[in-house]
DNA sequence: CTCTCCCTT
């Protein structure tokens, strides 16, 4: 909500604010913390000086006033969103606070200015490429012999300009005292209101505006026709070659592209209300981007062979058999597209294979489309391939290239065959698959994922996962390397692949045309995309995607065996223990075959798993329990509410309609026990089975979490006479291929990260899965030989209530990786051809983020230092907090504290631990023996935990990110890492990323920045008193944005009922509203935030807990379904407690907050 | 007093 800034609530403002300060102070003045700057004494005066804080208030007010007029009138004719409106007025009030701080600056502070630089913003281009710029100004020791020099040169190229009148800044003087973050006078126009610092291209566009008035939607600018205009003018790739030094040879190749690029800039000079210099202006920038991809092929160039190509097909081997020529004629979505090539000399590569893999292939339906998918390809430069699960498209597609010569070193299409797969696991046991059909070309194939490569010199196809294809595009734009790209799994709509469509329909069009300008020296690049579902509208109708018109689509059937559906009649809303009841049924009466049980959550596997293995006999000996507690079927709850009635009429089958199969769903679904036995018999005779009684059950978990080898065991046979039952989340639907699967039970759910755009609140929420993941479910059985899929839904609600397809995961997931990335490479974000293109707001909160990182500036564009941390592999909050710790000078701990907070789930969380005492299944039940055993193991494995617990703690002042951190360091002095994890309760498979992830940063940082740190070494010994809390400090970098508050110091503390007496019911309050408007009218509760009880905060007495704690997420329980009237509250997980100084000093340094906020700024906005 | 599905550079 926009704060609403009348006099009279100013004055109460002001007057709260120095209630304020009054609580503050005391609440710093026990930060015995080391600062990063010794800012702290600045910041005493700057207390005593109260008065003059009002001072600064009120004249604020005044031009505020005439700033707000603007601003209002603004808001109302171009932004709806609350966000936009917020962010606007804060920026504009930070400017005006600018402006006053620079004058008063401007006042005496010179000498102190010379060694100041903008901390963005495109003049810090001019910066030399040793540091970022956010060095100077946060480091504690100042680095001796670097930077007093050039700093007074560039001071000297830019006079701060002194236009102003400083009448009002002398009657401020002291507020200079806030504006320690000033890093260079902002110019002011002729009304004095400040001008941002554009590039030297742009000012004539920018001159005498300002900001926020000048930036109109910001977003607005990036319309597609304007492409090339944005593309160029990110600074990506010019910062890049500006450091570089390569100047002259930059002008080189944009001249020489200027003169062969005449007819695409026809096309983009449409707007003729443009005046000549404009014109011309834009027509640099607009080669800018044409000349940087045509550096980035010359520097490939030494790959591209030169001019004496051989097109002369080769000797052929014996057995070779030439390609039958084509018979039918090409249905019209087939006809040529692109340029024809009718002279288009026949070249293939020899591939010898054994007789049993070319029988194999040949039952692969895909097989029989070969020719067609080919002359496709030959035809036109991006082809769509449908091909359901088993027709073999993702093995037989890449060897189709490989034999028409594509990755043929000699051949008239040299560059490799790229394969992208959006699972590393997939990436791997696919090239080796390949690997082995090719046969004599074995070593030909290989594969990359992110810590693991086998490729070589002779590598011609490679399979790699799509993250690794993004990170090649933004070294080489036009993937030089490659002559065809397959993206396969189009239709899964990862993030990755969307973005990496987006891309590629450009690269294929520059590629394209590059190959006309120089046939000999470019190729074009051929792009197949392949999809399991026919959900592929979304690339083959966008116009803005394909700009040439729709591409072919070619279409393989699949090859699976019958999977025969049965709806439930009803759908019960206790899906668990509905799950139970089937099994069981299902288990004593369907004959051998394994069974994939689908569930949403590793507690419901974990419970469903024990009651299994106590209700029939185990193979496992180990885990049957003596006290075996029978619950039968019948036993257990009936009186779960109905969903809905299912049309008992209407029952849908699939096509096979047999009708013996339909009376075993009844009876599997009937409540009534007779109806059971009856059909029992039935199915038994059909099936001719009679052992089934007699089975033993070999229950099996499966979820992503669960330690590797112990998902390996869904893929031994099972013991002999047992029958297999994995209990398994949504991997096993898409990542793992359980075999010998004959029934699946789906539950038609899954669980889902839910994140609130408006408030960042995450929940997770269990909802319905979509029927293209049912049908995925379902083929699961498939695989071996025909199948059954119960489906504990009625086909009522299927129909009714399950969307089609899921939705893309772009439009359900925080956005800043991507936006940097695209930024970072000179892609335009609004313009960018996504294949769905995702939400505004989303986008924008992503902007704000970047924006508060200082990874973009005011006008949307990157700045260096948000080039610098799109190179790291990491989320730009960490990213941020790497680079804030290069600065520091620590930077061994800070890739620790990195690599820790990246790994997922670190530490066991307590309540995995199964601690809680089982409730009783009977009131009557007598404790036995067994129970005295559990619980002993119980009180035990507590024991163990705290102490586990308290080693990491041991040096961490109650920072949660200095606990993971010690987690990290410690490990790397194990010699046996994962016993090390199973006593300290931590994920090893997290653990072994998280080790990975610091080699690799160690030597991306070195590359970077050879002087920052020394070779990488597994020893890092746990940070010193002081190390720890300047880290913590740098881990705020990153969270910056997430800020609580603890309620009681608010100057308008909440009137709670009692005292909290624990420190986890004592609430905070978050620097962004944490809850909606309406919520928090209804519920005022409802806008605080409590503490985590993982956190190490937790532990600590209610009065002691620190006033401000950086955050690294917000969580919201799902509603109880007990108790329905209480909704559960928002919790913070904790990074670090930090000290009002910390926060000013590190916020400082923001452009959110780099120009000084007057005291109190923040605790104002969380109360506004 | 928590109550994490699945991916990835």
């Amino acid at each position: 909500m926009p704060p609403k800034f009348t006099p009279r609530q100013r004055k109460h403002k002001v007057i709260a604010r120095q209630n304020q300060n009054a609580a503050l102070d005391n609440a710093s003045a026990d930060a015995n913390a080391t600062e990063i700057i010794p800012e702290e004494q600045r910041l005493r005066n700057e207390k005593k000086a109260a008065l003059k804080n009002e001072l600064v208030a009120e004249i604020k007010g005044k031009m505020s006033g005439k700033k707000k007029k603007r601003l209002d009138k603004y808001v109302e004719t171009k932004l709806k969103k609350e966000e936009n409106l917020v962010l606007l007025k804060k920026l504009a009030e930070q400017k005006m606070d600018t402006t006053l701080l620079r004058r008063s600056k401007n006042m005496g502070e010179s000498t102190q200015k010379k060694r100041e630089r903008p901390v963005e913003g495109p003049e810090e281009f001019h910066s030399e490429s040793g540091s970022g710029s956010e060095d100077e100004t946060v480091r504690e020791r100042p680095r001796p012999g670097k930077g007093a020099k050039k700093a007074v040169a560039s001071a000297e190229e830019k006079p701060a300009a002194h236009t102003a009148s400083s009448a009002e800044a002398k009657s401020v003087g002291s507020a200079g005292l806030f504006g320690t973050g000033l890093k260079r006078p902002l110019e002011v126009d002729e009304s004095g209101k400040p001008v941002i610092q554009v590039r030297k291209r742009r000012k004539a566009k920018a001159k005498g505006k300002p900001v926020v008035i000048e930036e109109e939607v910001p977003w607005e600018g990036f319309n597609s026709d304007e492409d090339e205009d944005e593309e160029e003018s990110g600074s990506g790739p010019g910062s890049a070659s500006e450091e570089s030094g390569g100047s002259e040879e930059e002008d080189e190749s944009a001249s020489a592209s200027d003169d062969s690029e005449e007819d695409s800039e026809e096309e983009s000079s449409s707007d003729t209300s443009e005046d000549e210099n404009d014109k011309s202006a834009r027509k640099e920038r607009s080669n800018a981007f044409k000349a940087w991809a045509t550096t980035q092929r010359n520097e490939a160039i030494g790959f591209v062979p030169t001019n004496n190509l051989t097109y002369a097909i080769p000797p052929q081997p014996k057995n070779f058999t030439p390609r039958a020529p084509e018979s039918d004629p090409l249905p019209p979505e087939l006809e040529t597209k692109t340029a024809t090539d009718a002279t288009r000399k026949a070249y293939s590569v020899a591939v010898e294979r054994t007789p049993e893999i070319q029988e194999a292939r040949l039952q692969l339906p895909v097989v029989a489309e070969e020719q067609k998918i080919m002359e496709a390809i030959h035809n036109n430069d991006v082809v769509v391939v449908w091909g359901a699960t088993g027709s073999g498209k993702t093995t037989q597609v890449p060897q189709f290239l490989y034999e028409a010569g594509y990755g043929a070193p000699d051949g008239p299409t040299p560059g490799m065959i790229g394969v992208t797969q959006p699972r590393r696991v997939a990436a791997v046991s696919m090239s080796k698959r390949v690997g082995d059909e090719l046969g004599s070309e074995k070593a030909k194939v290989a594969y990359q994922i992110r810590f693991d490569t086998s490729t070589s010199a002779k590598t011609a196809v490679k399979f790699m996962t799509d993250g690794v294809l993004l990170r090649e595009i933004s070294q080489d734009f036009i993937l030089t390397k490659y002559s065809a790209i397959v993206i396969d799994e189009a239709h899964e709509r990862s993030v990755n692949t969307d973005i990496l469509i987006g891309m590629l329909s450009r690269i294929v069009d520059l590629r394209a045309d590059l190959a006309k300008k120089d046939p000999k020296k470019n190729k074009p690049l051929k792009l197949i995309i392949m999809s399991a579902t026919l959900r592929i509208s979304d690339f083959t109708d966008n116009k803005r995607l394909f700009r040439q018109g729709p591409p072919p689509l070619l279409k393989a059937e699949g090859r699976q065996y019958e999977v025969t559906n049965h709806f439930a009649r009803k759908t019960q809303r206790d899906y668990v223990e509905e799950m139970f009841r089937k099994v069981c049924r299902g288990h004593r009466k369907l004959p051998r075959g394994g069974m994939l049980v689908f569930l949403t959550g590793q507690n419901e596997i974990t419970h469903l798993a024990k009651r299994l293995r106590q209700t029939f006999t185990s193979s496992q000996s180990k885990e049957v329990t003596t006290g075996k507690v029978q619950i039968s079927p019948e036993q257990t709850s009936l009186e779960t509410e109905d969903i809905e009635l299912g049309a008992n009429k209407d029952d849908y089958h699939d096509d096979d309609g047999s009708d013996s199969d339909d009376s075993i769903i009844t009876g599997l679904d009937n409540d009534e026990d007779k109806d059971e036995f009856e059909d029992e018999g039935g199915f038994d005779i059909e099936e001719g089975e009679t052992e089934s009684e007699e089975l033993k059950v070999h229950v099996l978990p499966l979820y992503s979490q669960l330690p590797t080898n112990q998902q390996m065991r869904v893929f031994d046979a099972p013991p002999e006479g047992s029958r297999l039952i994995v209990l398994a989340t949504n991997v096993a639907e898409t990542s793992l291929t359980i075999p010998g699967i004959r029934y699946v039970f789906d539950c038609g759910r899954a669980k889902e990260k839910k994140y609130d755009l408006t408030t960042g609140v995450q929940t997770f929420e269990v909802g319905w899965i979509s029927k293209a993941s049912a049908n995925q479910r379902a083929g699961r059985a498939g695989r071996t030989g025909p199948g059954h899929c119960y489906r504990l839904y009625s086909s009522a609600v299927f129909e009714r209530d399950f969307d089609e397809y899921a939705e893309p995961e772009i439009m359900r997931t925080p956005l800043e990786a991507v936006v940097l990335q695209l930024k970072s490479m000179g892609a335009p974000v609004l313009g960018f051809p996504f294949p769905t293109p995702p939400d505004r707001t989303n986008l924008q909160k992503a902007e704000n983020l970047l924006l508060y990182l200082g990874a973009v500036s005011l006008d949307g564009k990157v700045t260096k230092l948000g080039h610098e941390l799109s190179l790291y592999p990491l989320n730009p909050r960490f990213a941020r907090i790497l680079v804030m710790g290069v600065a520091q000078n620590l930077t061994a701990q800070t890739i620790a504290l990195v690599a820790a907070l990246s790994a997922p789930e670190l530490i066991t969380p307590e309540n995995k631990l199964g601690l809680r005492e089982p409730p009783l299944a009977d009131p009557s039940h007598i404790r036995t023996e067994q129970d005295n055993v559990e619980a002993e193991e119980r009180s035990r494995l507590r024991k163990a935990y705290n102490k586990a617990l308290a080693k990491l703690a041991v040096n961490a002042k109650h920072s949660d990110c200095i606990k993971l951190n010690n987690a990290v360091c410690a490990y790397a002095y194990e010699s046996d890492g994962d016993a090390f994890c199973e006593d300290m309760f931590l994920n090893a498979k997290a653990m072994r990323e998280a080790g990975q992830l610091r080699q690799q940063l160690t030597s991306i940082v070195r590359a970077h920045r050879p002087t920052a740190l020394s070779a990488y070494q597994t020893k890092l010994p746990a940070p010193s008193s002081s190390e720890v809390n300047l880290l913590a400090q740098i881990c705020a970098a990153g969270f910056i944005d997430q800020i609580a508050l603890r309620a009681d110091l608010a100057p308008i503390p909440p009137e709670l009922p009692r005292k909290p007496k624990t420190a986890i019911d004592v609430p905070y309050l978050t620097l962004f509203s944490s809850t909606s408007q309406r919520a928090s009218k209804e519920d005022p509760a409802r806008q605080y935030v409590y503490l985590h009880p993982s956190s190490l905060l937790a532990r600590t007495p209610p009065a002691k807990l620190p006033a401000y704690i950086i955050y690294s997420h917000l969580q919201r329980a799902a509603p109880s379904t007990v108790d329905a009237t209480t909704s559960p509250k928002t919790r913070m997980h904790p990074l670090t407690p930090v000290t009002r100084p910390q926060i000013v000093n590190i916020a400082l340094n923001t452009p959110l907050l780099q120009v000084g906020k007057p005291k109190g700024k923040i605790v104002e906005r969380v109360v506004g």
